[in-house]
DNA sequence: TATCTTCTGTTGCAATTGCAACAAATCTTT
DNA sequence: AAAGATTTGTTGCAATTGCAACAGAAGATA
């Protein structure tokens, strides 16, 4: 598949219904409400969407880094309560609505068909991440989501041992598991053998 | 966006690097092994998607029907497993490579660029199914899990009552719970007059 | 350098969950 | 209509997990 950055300025270029926005830290980027399907995509920095539920605890959904492809478009429809994307650092940020591209504009904007294919790309690559999530979320003791994480980490580097791309209160999000919880059973990983770790580097002692 | 029917029909017209294949039930669809980048398209039954683990243990990772979109393109690379797509019903199937129709094919076939919306489009709405079963798998308790996921529903329905799509025993599949703990849960919500139930519908009563 | 913030590490305890096992109800197939 | 398969419903018990609370380490900011 092609180059991110090549396909990030495909679409920047093409198209005057595509805008690019750039924020500060703790700028609020867009909410998830009647925006018609926006398409996000982060060019450069950092995001976090939010949930504010019915108790007003806030509520870390998801995680948007460099080149992530994010947006309503992407979410269920769910009318009671809004989800919002704030910026954890400086960012810059593509928006467009997916209905008036692929609707309004069909007939007089060739650039279409690239972006597309590009959109394509994004897209499944952002499947792929999913995917791996669920996953993960699925596996039903902290034991199994965590040695099914570094399962994969270990065949993306190819390598029994890794560096966990967060920090572990971070992986405690991601596994949405208590943090004090997934240390303690680091710990057993390790004193039973499995895996050893230094700092965020990890390594698998099996099979 | 457009009805998935016509998109189905575009994929299927378009090009001879798209093969169609039907199944009985039982049959083996397709494995996710080095396949370069396969994308498969249920026009019509129903599938399972299962991973044999190191213990042997079958374990079904995903449940595919009518117009889902999958294959090895949406899933990471993980060489400990294999995973295998089997026929729960009768079923035909589209199959096409994504390297061959992208690279290969570029210039001579301009049925590319509606391939590529329509592609878009079944990928999109894919990922508002994970998005769902993320949001979903990420609530650590049954109770909140099972609250989460009726809301989804309820708002999909724009009533406070529907119908579970299915069994019992495989929502607790969907959610990756006990299934008699996520019984046990249900009692639970019910007897505390947060839902009612009869079968396969629910009824909220919050709010 | 001092201060503030975030991250790591640990523990006791209570609550939730998974597991095993069983019985009854419902749906399929012959 | 009978037999077989699948689904629903229930319970006791043990194991896992979340929660609360704290302390020290490491990083960031002024």
């Amino acid at each position: 598949m092609t180059e991110v950055n090549d396909l990030i300025a495909n679409i920047e270029q093409g198209c005057s219904r595509i805008q690019k926005k750039h924020f500060r830290k703790d700028d609020t980027i867009t909410t998830y409400i009647q925006k018609r399907n926006q398409i996000c995509i982060m060019v450069d920095g950092k995001a976090d969407l939010i949930r504010f539920d019915l108790n007003g605890n806030k509520d870390v959904v998801d995680k948007f880094t460099s080149h992530d492809i994010f947006g309503e478009t992407f979410y269920p429809v769910n009318t009671n309560n809004e989800l919002t994307v704030v910026a954890t650092s400086d960012c810059s940020v593509l928006f467009f609505i997916y209905d008036d591209i692929y609707v309004k504009c069909k007939q007089n904007c060739k650039f279409h068909s690239t972006l597309s294919s590009s959109l394509l790309e994004l897209t499944l690559k952002n499947s792929v991440h999913q995917n791996t999530r669920i996953e993960v979320l699925s596996k039903r003791s902290i034991r199994d989501k965590l040695l099914s994480y570094f399962s994969i980490l270990s065949s993306k580097d190819f390598s029994k041992s890794f560096t966990l791309p967060f920090s572990l209160t971070h992986l405690a999000d991601y596994l949405s598991v208590d943090r004090s919880a997934m240390m303690r059973e680091l710990k057993n990983l390790i004193d039973d053998g499995f895996i050893s770790k230094n700092g965020n580097r990890i390594k698998l002692l099996y099979k």
